[in-house]
DNA sequence: GCTGCTTTTTGATAAATGTCAAAAGTTTAA
DNA sequence: TTAAACTTTTGACATTTATCAAAAAGCAGC
């Protein structure tokens, strides 16, 4: 929990009532390897807060698993689509390591947010930081070439590198699993 | 001005106090067609809400025009990224049409923020918005084919098709121009 | 250290898309 | 109205990446 209120007053500053507000209403969860936070068709109504482990979120397309993001340590976790609007999920949440997280609902979230405007706040930023994060992956996607996108990987994200399966990124880098071993190679 | 106001409450409630704060701030702005907002290199301090008109965002890319976001009428606009970090743009945002827009700057929102908890609600609630929509569009860029992007792009956004020129919606969908040409002749 | 399972690499070939150059079509403005 | 400028299409060819199949490498449990 330190580390979740660490980490939040990064973004923004909290008084000591918010802070803890934010402790009574944040649960600590505990999940093994392999097992899912999340599976397409189900609604996500909470945000999670990763303190230690790594997820991915993936879904299904003609039978083939696309992972198309990862968590780390610090991370807010949803299925943002489904936690925004409701609607159920495309997409699967699995952890690929044990993984420790703390869990709010949207409903307390909400309730939060009328109590303390600076909670709000910082959702606020929190949002901002995610959009211009996906903004950058959106260009590299759709601009640069596979093995550029590799060598941007190793360069911004190496633990991503070592903690994930080849297969699980070569998808998040949209590229076939082989296309990434032969870049590999080349370095 | 009442077109902002209509489409805000879209996103969350005002309180008449609130409506009153937004009116006396945004300023109201016009552009011709081809003028730019901003270059790149600037830093964009402020964010506009586009009443009438087209614009596109774009940056350079080996000597090339890489168009990668449009604005039409209720667009938020800004240089995302510019505009959240206080860096310098990259990009450079050009009007395709003859343009309305209406103007506030970072630092009179953040004081509409500090006076109005709802302002910051309802921006809040755009960013979540705008969120889901670019991750949309990031799925599609890295997951679907250049024929199938185009197709979304008729089903879901026809009115790009009708409004820009080929050339940038070609870079938008992230396929060369001819490409694009051949994928429509096949229609 | 072996056995069976999973992950990663390699090879051959096919499909999708890009590039360069030129032709055809459209728009603009004197 | 017509020449000039810009946009879109077409053709030939090169490059990148995907796909399918099989081999090699890595790893967990015995």
């Amino acid at each position: 929990m330190q580390n979740l209120l660490t980490h939040i007053k990064n973004y923004s500053p909290l008084s000591n009532e918010a802070q803890h507000a934010l402790q009574d209403y944040f649960e600590k969860k505990t999940f093994s390897k392999n097992e899912y936070l999340l599976t397409q068709g189900q609604v996500c109504r909470n945000l999670y807060f990763l303190e230690k482990g790594a997820l991915r979120g993936f879904y299904d397309l003609d039978g083939k698993e696309i992972t198309h993001w990862f968590g780390f340590e610090n991370d807010f976790v949803t299925s943002f689509h489904s936690f925004i609007t409701g609607e159920a999920a495309v997409e699967n949440i699995q952890f690929i390591e044990g993984s420790i997280l703390w869990m709010i609902s949207k409903e307390t979230l909400n309730n939060l947010f009328n109590q303390h405007h600076e909670i709000e706040r910082l959702v606020r930023i929190v949002y901002e930081k995610y959009y211009i994060r996906l903004e950058e992956r959106f260009v590299n996607a759709q601009f640069k070439a596979a093995s550029e996108r590799y060598e941007n990987l190793l360069l911004h994200t190496p633990h991503i590198i070592e903690r994930v399966p080849l297969g699980y990124i070569a998808s998040y880098l949209g590229i076939s699993q082989e296309t990434l071993s032969r870049i590999r190679s080349k370095f």
